[in-house]
DNA sequence: ATAAAAAGTGAGTAATCACTCACATAAAAA
DNA sequence: TTTTTATGTGAGTGATTACTCACTTTTTAT
């Protein structure tokens, strides 16, 4: 119970709190597991009702359409995500950081979005699936990730570059490098095998490694 | 139309042929367009069958269920994918070839995979998307790479590991290194942004070259 | 040529879907 | 307290769904 009112906090930050009802909680914890466990396409906004102990009518209520509570629940979790990452400091970090210190840095960040991930790995799913169909969570995956996070990530990048520390793929190459392998633990420890006894702090650093030696000026 | 026939081949090798009638191919054909659009779940029987300019019971005639239709395309997608790696020489080639040619030989192997998903890009797609939900998805896929490809992979690893040329990571974590940045490759490539002006060849070796480099044992 | 089997058809069906609406209750405002 | 507004309800609805089946056409076997 702790851990989703935790959730329910990053859903709807403070900043624009909506004061959500009870059943209206109720109904945003049982979408999520529902759209988690069947996909959006596949859920039935009866069942849903059903396990959030709420007439049907309520979900209607509350979201005008099926849909509106998809999004309703999808961008508070991209927007917290990005949440560290509108940081002022955070290209500054990175240009004054040693580059032996970097690979600390890099860890930490990750860690930090590793621990929000984890707390909302059900989230994690429904984005990574429904974000293939849906053009009104592409629109704010883009506002997210390609118009706010890359953009300092290539500044960053960039940077770098002209130290001579990384070596010189294009900035979107090297980008998807840096993300595919973080991603593919990310997939790996929540979605494929969530029940192997996992040492997440000994992958992380494992995956740092591995991405700054392979971005490494060798 | 040439490239469907042949992407028809490879759904239906010759070693098994099922001499498909015209109408069979096109509603797979029409099928695999549908379910890579709207994704399963949200595609209707009746949108394939007028796609395929054939009639909905045609469709249950050759296919008891939805589903049925479903695994009829996924399954020898899977299968076909493989098939290089069920070759005899595969670990023998990675034991014999001397450490700095196996960036070449994996090179030589990725780009090989990649064109087979390039004539496949739509079964991608649809592989991505639909594994989470399905249970018979799920085991033709354990049957062809956790017990098929992955064992083959972990004797490759061992033996790099016994020659020092590998970082001393678990197996799984490795192979989870390897295969990251490549499907993230793919995904970019022929899901997120399949219009951009793509250089095929060199992101592969640069994802090669960022795989070896990462996992080499510096 | 004839029979038998396979392929193709489309109207029909029961189930399920997202969503509505008239009404009931609870909370807030007056 | 009285009125107004917000929240909650569940039976009802038209549309859509996967799938069936009696029938026709085509292909294959004899």
């Amino acid at each position: 119970m702790k851990e989703f009112e935790e959730m329910m906090n990053t859903l709807h930050p403070p900043s624009e709190e909506k004061k959500l009802t009870p059943k209206q909680e109720q109904i945003l914890k049982a979408a999520v597991e529902v759209f988690a466990e069947k996909g959006y396409a596949s859920s039935s906004t009866s069942e849903i009702a059903s396990r959030a102990n709420v007439a049907e009518g309520t979900i209607f209520r509350h979201y005008k359409t099926k849909k509106e509570l998809l999004i309703a629940i999808v961008k508070p979790f991209m927007r917290g995500f990005a949440v560290p990452f509108f940081a002022a400091r955070f290209v500054n970090e990175v240009f004054d950081v040693p580059p032996e210190k970097l690979e600390d840095l890099l860890k930490t960040l990750i860690k930090n979005r590793f621990e929000f991930v984890k707390e909302n790995a059900p989230l994690l799913k429904i984005v990574l699936q429904e974000l293939a169909f849906h053009p009104e969570l592409k629109e704010q995956f883009q506002a997210v990730f390609y118009d706010e996070i890359f953009p300092k990530f290539e500044a960053a990048i960039d940077q770098l570059k002209e130290k001579g520390a990384v070596v010189e793929f294009s900035n979107a190459t090297i980008i998807r490098m840096i993300m595919s392998p973080i991603i593919g633990f990310l997939v790996t420890r929540f979605l494929i095998a969530p029940d192997l006894p996992w040492d997440d702090d000994k992958e992380l650093d494992q995956t740092v490694h591995f991405i700054m030696h392979g971005l490494s000026n060798s």
